[in-house]
DNA sequence: GGGCAGCGCAC
DNA sequence: GTGCGC
DNA sequence: GCCC
């Protein structure tokens, strides 16, 4: 269907019409109004589309003509058909509906001029540099992610679901596979140990099997990351969700090798630990007066590795030696004050609670509200160590201002015991996000001091923001880094394409995709859809 | 040998 | 700028 | 710590 008729007068978009698919042409227009105009077109629920190709509007600068921004896009006016030609518009169109905060009418005036030229194949894109990316790594011989798995018992093997296409009952979604330029084939990943591509229902069902493998990494991670050591930490962690995925009790040094993610150093100290049943370095750390300090003041929110070092410096054993010595901040005072409690977790049920309390403060401000529990409650958690409740509204504007009312709400009826951080203030790039970190109490008897984190964020974050707070951690990591590898850059607030880095630095910070919900988000990065309990590495 | 994310806040 | 937690 |  042809949306736009040269004879009418004006065109009337149906704002959430498949083919409604907007590419803003980047030539002229600085970051910061592109990123205003991303977030317009997605205010006005229209589709943003990653490349011209599959657009069927181009908003471009009023400072080009026709000509020049189909030369800009490589589109060839003279030899293309005219119904597979996108339609050029003034980004004036754009900004005039800003102001009058609602879609004006497409009139003639806001179209750049047709030429008076027959057209006949369609745009060829093959100079963008994305495209060429494709082909240079579709020549690359590359490992299935299969390959990667040991062929002894450990059952690591991932199938790499590809999407049928009844997933796609939305018409909005079909769009979603060909915007985006993935350089790999369907269902195939970069060569790596995705563990945003896998599901953790396996490992959960293993655990006994190598637990006292998985404890004593699990142990000597902890450990490592309350020193400076992160990145030990991190590979331990990672190790350790590798080991949860065998099916089968590991028992050869040749299996364990075998394993991604696991090299010569863990493959040594799981062998250790396997055959002697015990574990040197771990037990070292754990009889070490200063690992023990250490862990001890870790514990401390607001202390990590170098205030528990420099806390040690000085002398300090024990928590009551901080208690009256050290010099706290604001924060670790209040996580002294709460350090059993906070340690300890918070059943499901008590969450469930938490949130109700949230909600019906937020929504008594503002009916409508879109509130949901992140964290490990959704993933399904039986105990959660805090509670993460984000917060936005559908409209995309009723989440202004209103964090801050929440949190008075909240503390005048004694919910709230003490605030760890708030932030309110206008954040340049992430839009209006706000976030609170506090601490709560339920009324009643018997009831703990738990960590509550409430984040206000506009609607067209949610998805990503979603994802981001519900993690886990480990998941977020290897999603952020499996689009890094595909160019684009994914973060609470929003995933980018077309990103240009250099030197590990961006060049270019890409152009925001259109993320409604968080399986647009898994298609992007040609992922299966993995639903949150299924994070859970 | 470098990357493993990058942000805003407290201090 | 450093340290911290997300 | 692992991977490239």
């Amino acid at each position: 269907m042809n949306l736009f008729n040269e004879n009418n007068a004006s065109v009337h978009l149906i704002p959430s019409d498949p083919n409604a698919t907007f590419y803003i042409l980047p030539n002229g227009i600085g970051k910061d109004r592109r990123t205003i105009f991303s977030n317009a077109i997605q205010h006005f629920h229209l589709q943003l589309v990653a490349s011209p190709e599959n657009a069927r509007f181009i908003l471009a600068d009023e400072q080009f003509d026709l000509p020049k921004v189909f030369s800009i896009l490589k589109l060839d006016l003279s030899e293309s058909e005219e119904k597979s030609l996108p339609i050029v518009i003034q980004i004036k169109w754009l900004t005039d509906s800003l102001k009058e905060k609602n879609l004006v009418p497409l009139t003639k005036d806001y179209i750049f001029r047709t030429p008076l030229i027959r057209k006949k194949t369609m745009p060829s894109f093959s100079q963008e540099p994305v495209i060429e990316e494709k082909k240079t790594i579709k020549n690359k011989p590359k490992r299935r992610l299969s390959d990667d798995q040991p062929q002894g018992g450990c059952a690591t093997q991932v199938k790499q679901r590809r999407y049928s296409s009844d997933d796609d009952n939305n018409d909005m979604m079909e769009d979603y596979n060909d915007t985006v330029k993935n350089p790999f084939k369907n269902g195939e990943l970069p060569k790596g140990n995705w563990m945003c591509s896998m599901s953790s229902q396996t490992a959960k069902k293993n655990t006994e099997i190598n637990k006292d493998i998985i404890d004593k990494l699990q142990a000597m991670a902890d450990l490592y990351n309350k020193t400076n050591d992160k990145w030990r930490a991190y590979s331990y962690q990672k190790a350790i969700t590798t080991i949860r995925r065998c099916t089968k009790r590991i028992d050869s040094y040749e299996e364990i090798i075998k394993l991604p993610g696991i090299g010569e150093s863990l493959a040594k100290k799981i062998w250790e630990i396997i055959d002697t049943g015990s574990f040197e370095k771990l037990e070292d750390f754990q009889s070490s007066e200063y690992m023990t300090a250490i862990n001890l003041f870790g514990n401390i929110w607001g202390c990590g590795p170098n205030i528990a070092k420099h806390w040690y410096d000085q002398g300090f054993r024990t928590l009551n030696d901080v208690r009256t010595k050290a010099k706290l901040s604001q924060n670790q005072t209040v996580g002294l004050k709460y350090y059993d409690e906070f340690l300890e977790r918070i059943p499901r049920d008590e969450v469930a609670e938490i949130e109700a309390v949230v909600k019906e403060h937020a929504l008594a401000l503002v009916p409508g509200l879109t509130i949901q529990t992140c964290g490990s409650y959704r993933r399904g958690k039986a105990t959660c160590g805090d509670v993460d409740i984000l917060i936005t509204h559908t409209d995309g504007i009723s989440h202004q201002g209103l964090l801050i009312p929440i949190i008075d709400s909240l503390r005048k009826c004694g919910f709230l015991t003490d605030d760890l951080v708030l932030s309110d203030k206008y954040e340049e790039d992430s839009g209006s996000h706000v976030k609170y970190f506090g601490v709560c109490l339920l009324p009643g008897e018997n009831r703990k001091h738990r960590r509550l984190d409430i984040i206000v964020i506009p609607h067209n974050e949610y998805a990503c923001a979603l994802l981001y707070f519900t993690g886990s951690a480990l998941f977020n990591r290897s999603m952020r880094n499996l689009a890094h590898q595909y160019n684009m850059y994914l973060s609470q607030h929003r995933l980018n394409t077309g990103v240009i880095r250099k030197n590990n630095s961006k060049i270019n910070m890409g152009t925001p995709l259109y993320t409604p919900t968080e399986e647009s988000i898994f298609k992007y990065l040609n992922l299966p859809y993995r639903p949150p309990e299924e994070r859970d590495h």
